[in-house]
DNA sequence: CGACCGATTGAAGGTCGTCAAACTACGTGG
DNA sequence: CCACGTAGTTTGACGACCTTCAATCGGTCG
């Protein structure tokens, strides 16, 4: 256990001009005088499953660009329950309601072993009242979130549990952009999908039976997008 | 019918230093010197029922504040039903995508009459460029979207459908913020809350035979915000 | 008046939630 | 090495809730 694992996370500052997925972030296209605003070295930091970013009601200090890994943002509800309310992975910027000044909204917790770049928000400010190029990388980001909300809203209360495990699959594979797909466990994908873990799991299992999904560990598995894609169309074609 | 909707709808141009809501609106904490940016007048329209601000795909040159009435942004799937997203009133920016230089992502489409102030993207940029006042309040409207979008997601999957459109009601009767309250068609309820409109309007039924809620006219009628309150709430206790 | 649209109600069936139990995997400790 | 406990997954049975399909009612408009 490390006493402190946001300290302890901290790496030598980045260099934002040779980053690697640079046309990814937040920072995209800034001018080597807009980096001038920057008060301090960005810094980054990399955290385990499980780990929290921050925690809904926490004093927003910072936001964070997605370097690597999933990330999961949750809200408990009056009765105890939970919901998972978005899923972010590289490139995607978590907590931007930071800007706003008030609190985080969410709880922002790993579910596969990520790396951050940590934005201050007084350097975002700064750097907004300065230079207009940020403004339109965070237009987009807006927008880009908003959009994301969109889907999940009509998808995910579309249709039968089955479809939507189906979407949620082909979206999860979408965003690992690999032939493999991280698979939550069936307590969050109730959270993700609004259904119970008992259905997430018939519907899993289901899967495995039918050899729609293959699991090499216990959160990755390969998919079979096309069966993925008819399930998510029509009805039940039990073949 | 007019034969063009938004052309008859201008008004004079508004001034804003003089309005009346412009607590609530965009250009809230602008000073004097930002309004020399605007390179036109901002001008206000008015739609009635039914009409459209703009569609799902249209080239989006302006973002529109809701200065009265009530605006649904609708999205149609490819099954052909649709889902409506979110409900813009009084205060609230509609088209925020504009900004984003693409396509609007819905149809906006009014619920209740309605009247707005139009905001020339252009405008919008060249204001943000050289004063950094908007950008506040941009950040404060996005926010305030996405936590809208957060809530509707959270509230509208969870729990029956007795309860969901109980949670409806007391949302749309805040918007109105009186004692009378603005409901939707049983088919909209229903592209809200994911349920059919047979079971929307069986739910309505019940709350009527129990005096919870009584029409005034088609959409508008008074609630019992208490017992509304006890239904989303709990089980169904028949009294 | 008759057509039409929306709201309402009924009946039947399917899906999913609830409660419960069995099973697996994993780590601990005897 | 095996017994044991814990946590997550799977499966079963039952019933409530909601959808589907259909018919009826009420109001408006031509």
């Amino acid at each position: 256990m490390k006493p402190n694992q946001i300290d302890n996370a901290w790496q030598a500052a980045s260099k934002c001009e040779q980053c690697a997925i640079r046309h990814l972030v937040l920072f995209a296209n800034l001018t080597k005088d807009d980096f001038d605003y920057l008060h301090q070295p960005i810094k980054e930091l990399h955290l385990n499953v499980g780990e929290t970013l921050y925690n809904q009601g926490d004093e927003p200090n910072a936001l964070y660009t997605v370097r690597s890994g999933l990330v999961k943002l949750v809200s408990y509800l009056s009765d105890g329950s939970f919901r998972i309310i978005r899923i972010l992975k590289q490139g995607d910027i978590v907590g931007l309601e930071a800007l706003d000044n008030k609190a985080y909204l969410h709880h922002a917790v790993i579910l596969k072993t990520a790396s951050f770049c940590r934005l201050p928000v007084e350097d975002i400010k700064s750097l907004n009242t300065h230079s207009p190029h940020l403004f339109t990388q965070l237009t987009a980001r807006w927008q880009q979130t908003m959009s994301d909300a969109d889907i999940w809203l009509t998808i995910l209360t579309k249709g039968f549990a089955k479809q939507r495990v189906a979407y949620l699959l082909l979206h999860l594979a979408e965003k690992t952009e690999t032939e493999s797909c991280y698979v939550p466990n069936r307590e969050d994908m109730g959270g993700i999908l609004a259904i119970t873990t008992e259905t997430a799991s018939r519907i899993i299992a289901e899967f495995k039976r039918d050899r729609i999904i293959s699991f090499l560990s216990p959160h990755l598995a390969t998919i079979d997008k096309k069966k993925l894609l008819v399930i998510t169309h029509g009805k039940n074609h039990d073949a």
